[in-house]
DNA sequence: CAAACAATAGCGAAATCAGGTGATTTTATA
DNA sequence: TATAAAATCACCTGATTTCGCTATTGTTTG
């Protein structure tokens, strides 16, 4: 028996998912309820599997609730409706721990089925959401630069490697055991060739660019 | 009408789409092949609008055909289909421009459903990648440090701000319309705050904690 | 083999930085 | 309005960094 709990502001919506859901073999609904006041003393008293999540609603938004809900029951699968299609939702929803994502345009099979997705340890998406994190993930993960080698040699990048973990001249030629001297040509030919003037631009640089 | 090309080494799947497509209305396959090569050119002769790209095939695999095509027809939009489950093979599919990653449990309306998504601006995606992609997405994008704030002011926040672009104390006066020693003095409370003792090791830890 | 390159090393000078100490003014907030 | 926190500035010292030039020793490669 799979139960979940409602959140949802709309008093029709809210009947008609509870009426779905104890109409349907292996679901129950834990409880229902207009807004997330008391979210988990409510979550406490009426254990939960799945919690059906509205973004918008009175008071604390879904989001806001869908964080505190993770913090205090790990365990809960929370699925997110909403009419929104912005980014900004779902990338927040997305870190608030949201475990599925649906526009309200669902029909009541399409609920059911992600209920079961979700049971199931996946994370229903309306295809146009997917589409969405899929471009927040590529613009937000993917560095632009692709093919920015900077012919560094192999030695050169052990130094910047040290560099960027914040090493003195000194402690990197320990640390390589040549001369703080040879260390001087080395920077002096990484920042050459990566075309700054500071360590801290040099470290700046290999860290966007991800060169070490 | 929507022109679908197949890339399938499988011979009898290959067949069956090929079936599938040309039986379905509003949906044609334009060219079914057993693997990549010259995939240019056959997309060149046979247009499409969606390429079904099975991921393990023989000579270049799955990914990076779906590189080489973006590159060539951006407007192509391609549906990766595969065994399996790995985040390697998720992560790269996205990174090489996928616009939709479906299991091959899927049953025959359901690829004619990822089509439509798909043709329709979506990202139809099983469940499963879907949470395998949120977990990537969370884990890539968060980078751990949540709770290090180190305290600083804002003032302090813009000259590492600053520092981070490589900028020298005395730039960095000169853009803030203070004196060098006060910069100085930043930068003193900076290190102490952040625990570190030099420029290259400050830019460091505010990148990896996303300070700036 | 000669040329190019990588890695090593040195010297010197000017600039910059890291730290210590102390102090004043502004701003926020209880 | 009193107090704390933030922001400002100064002076000093020693260490470090940046950058100029030069040079030797291997290794690779056309």
């Amino acid at each position: 028996m799979i139960r979940v709990a409602i959140f949802e502001d709309n008093k029709h919506l809210r009947e008609t998912f509870e009426l779905l859901l104890n109409n349907t073999d292996g679901f129950a609904c834990s409880g229902a309820w207009p807004d997330c006041r008391n979210i988990i003393t409510n979550l406490e008293v009426y254990p939960s599997d799945i919690v059906l999540m509205d973004i918008e609603m009175p008071g604390m938004n879904g989001i806001e609730a869908t964080k505190l809900v993770k913090q205090h029951f790990p365990k809960i699968n929370i699925l997110i409706q909403t009419v929104f299609f912005e980014d900004e939702y779902i990338f927040n929803a997305i870190c608030a721990g949201a475990s599925g994502y649906i526009l309200k345009s669902t029909t009541p099979d399409g609920y059911i089925e992600a209920f079961k997705d979700v049971q199931a340890g996946g994370s229903p998406m309306t295809p146009g959401i997917a589409r969405r994190v899929l471009e927040l993930f590529k613009s937000n993960l993917q560095p632009a630069n692709p093919e920015q080698d900077y012919d560094l040699t192999s030695q050169e990048k052990k130094v910047l490697k040290l560099l960027v973990e914040g090493k003195s001249y000194k402690l990197i030629a320990q640390e390589l055991f040549v001369s703080v001297d040879t260390i001087k040509t080395h920077i002096r030919n990484i920042y050459a060739k990566l075309q700054v003037h500071s360590g801290t631009e040099a470290v700046s640089l290999a860290l966007r660019d991800k060169l070490v």
